[in-house]
DNA sequence: GGAACTTGTAACAAAGTGTGTCGGGACGGC
DNA sequence: GCCGTCCCGACACACTTTGTTACAAGTTCC
């Protein structure tokens, strides 16, 4: 009854270029009860955001390379993921531009690490509880292959347009996938990005997802097309993927 | 600009350190046919309640100096004025403490001006202090999958305008997932959004609720679009939901 | 006080998911 | 090609989570 499922620690991701900030922070928070995980630059976050789950992104606003502005902005306008901003200073610049764009919090560099999770805390429940603005009503739609999937009314719709039910992990692993079309995932990986686990030692719940996931998407499930199977690699997704507004 | 003599119109008094949120505020609420009058701290809070009759205060409760809070509790336990809290996060802390203090409701920044306007009315006419609305053109209503929820009203009405009877319960589970669609919210989250309890150790109350709401607006409870389950997660409400004037 | 209604609890049925096992197939060395 | 080893698919099964029903306690309104 105690560790449940649904609910695996949150994890974040920090991004700065200081190689002992950012080290230093992750164990912080791991022995806070967090997961965490490091990148140094833009490039690197971005990979690590598509091989695993990431619940917020803690960045450096001042980095080499592609500024962590940008990313931030990306991340905020694609995923609404939260982030908070590390500025060097504080500077009044920074924060607004910031907080503009669409950043989460900000703390200023040296920052104390208690009050940087004490922040992360409180974006986690602000953003896990607060209304929804009303505004934009995106339809995630993405089709591949005829078939077409609402991400956000969770439907999947055959080329005929009737639509095929999907239980809650085959729906998460299907957008996993669709998310990361054309790239092989090792079972780790997608245990984590569809439950948030870690791993057991033995553990062949992905394969039965897949399995299961075959059966009701592939033409002939013995023989796939779309989800094939990386021989001691993991699974990929093959089918070309199209996000479509409706 | 604001005393008429024999107004009856409610007289609101806005109470913020920040400038251009109480005066943009009190000009809104002015334009929606109430009286307002700002102040920018406790003490001149306190001058203005001693001058003119305010039949309701808003107040922001964090601000320099003397607290929001104190205030808040030496308006509830002297003049039975009520008053409505403003909260810069959605901090269960804030919310805890400002409901026990006998606050009538909060809004958490930032806010929708017209939720404040609901919710001031929603106050008032709870206190029995204003007339009713001779208009209702701010009635908040809800729209959804053909369905309209006219929250003011507590009333649900499907496609072709026959008003369906929803209980307290299912009322308030509807609101709160119309405030956050396409959202997975916990068993937990939704107890305390929906009733304000906290969980039992096999709390199967929520269950029942979904259930018994999705009997009454879902076309095939048995296979539920709008409300659906997230295995090991909770619930999400998944059809858009655009709120309209009348 | 009683009828109608609401709501929480318990109990059972149904669905979703993870684990273990078995057998077939892939890989690599011969 | 042949064969051992390892990986993967499929199935069965246990276990957890969820849906639904029934019922009792509480509430509201006559």
């Amino acid at each position: 009854m105690e560790t449940r499922v649904s609910d695996p620690s949150p994890h974040i991701l920090v991004v700065d270029d200081h190689r002992d900030i950012r080290e230093t922070l992750a164990r912080y928070l791991i022995k806070n009860g967090l997961r965490a995980s490091t990148a140094e630059n833009a490039a690197h976050a971005r990979k690590a955001l598509k091989a695993a789950s990431v619940d917020l992104v803690v960045l450096d606003i001042m980095m080499p390379g592609e500024d962590g502005l940008s990313l931030c902005r990306h991340l905020v306008e694609t995923g609404a993921m939260p982030v908070i901003l590390l500025t060097a200073m504080a500077d009044d610049t920074d924060r607004v531009i910031g907080l503009e764009i669409g950043a989460d919090d900000y703390v200023t560099k040296p920052f104390n690490p208690r009050e940087l999770l004490a922040r992360i805390r409180a974006v986690l429940r602000r953003t896990s509880l607060a209304p929804r603005e009303r505004d934009p009503i995106e339809q995630e739609l993405l089709h591949f292959d005829g078939w077409s999937l609402n991400v956000s009314r969770r439907e999947l719709k055959d080329a005929d347009g009737t639509s095929v039910a999907l239980s809650s992990g085959e729906f998460q692993l299907l957008c996993t996938f669709l998310k990361r079309p054309k790239m092989v995932l090792n079972r780790d990986q997608l245990l984590d990005l569809t439950t948030g686990r870690t791993p057991a030692v033995f553990d062949r719940s992905i394969d039965n997802q897949v399995s299961r996931l075959r059966r009701k998407i592939e033409a002939d499930p013995k023989d796939p097309k779309m989800i094939k199977t990386v021989w001691g690699g993991g699974y990929m997704f093959t089918a070309d993927v199209k996000d479509q507004a409706e």
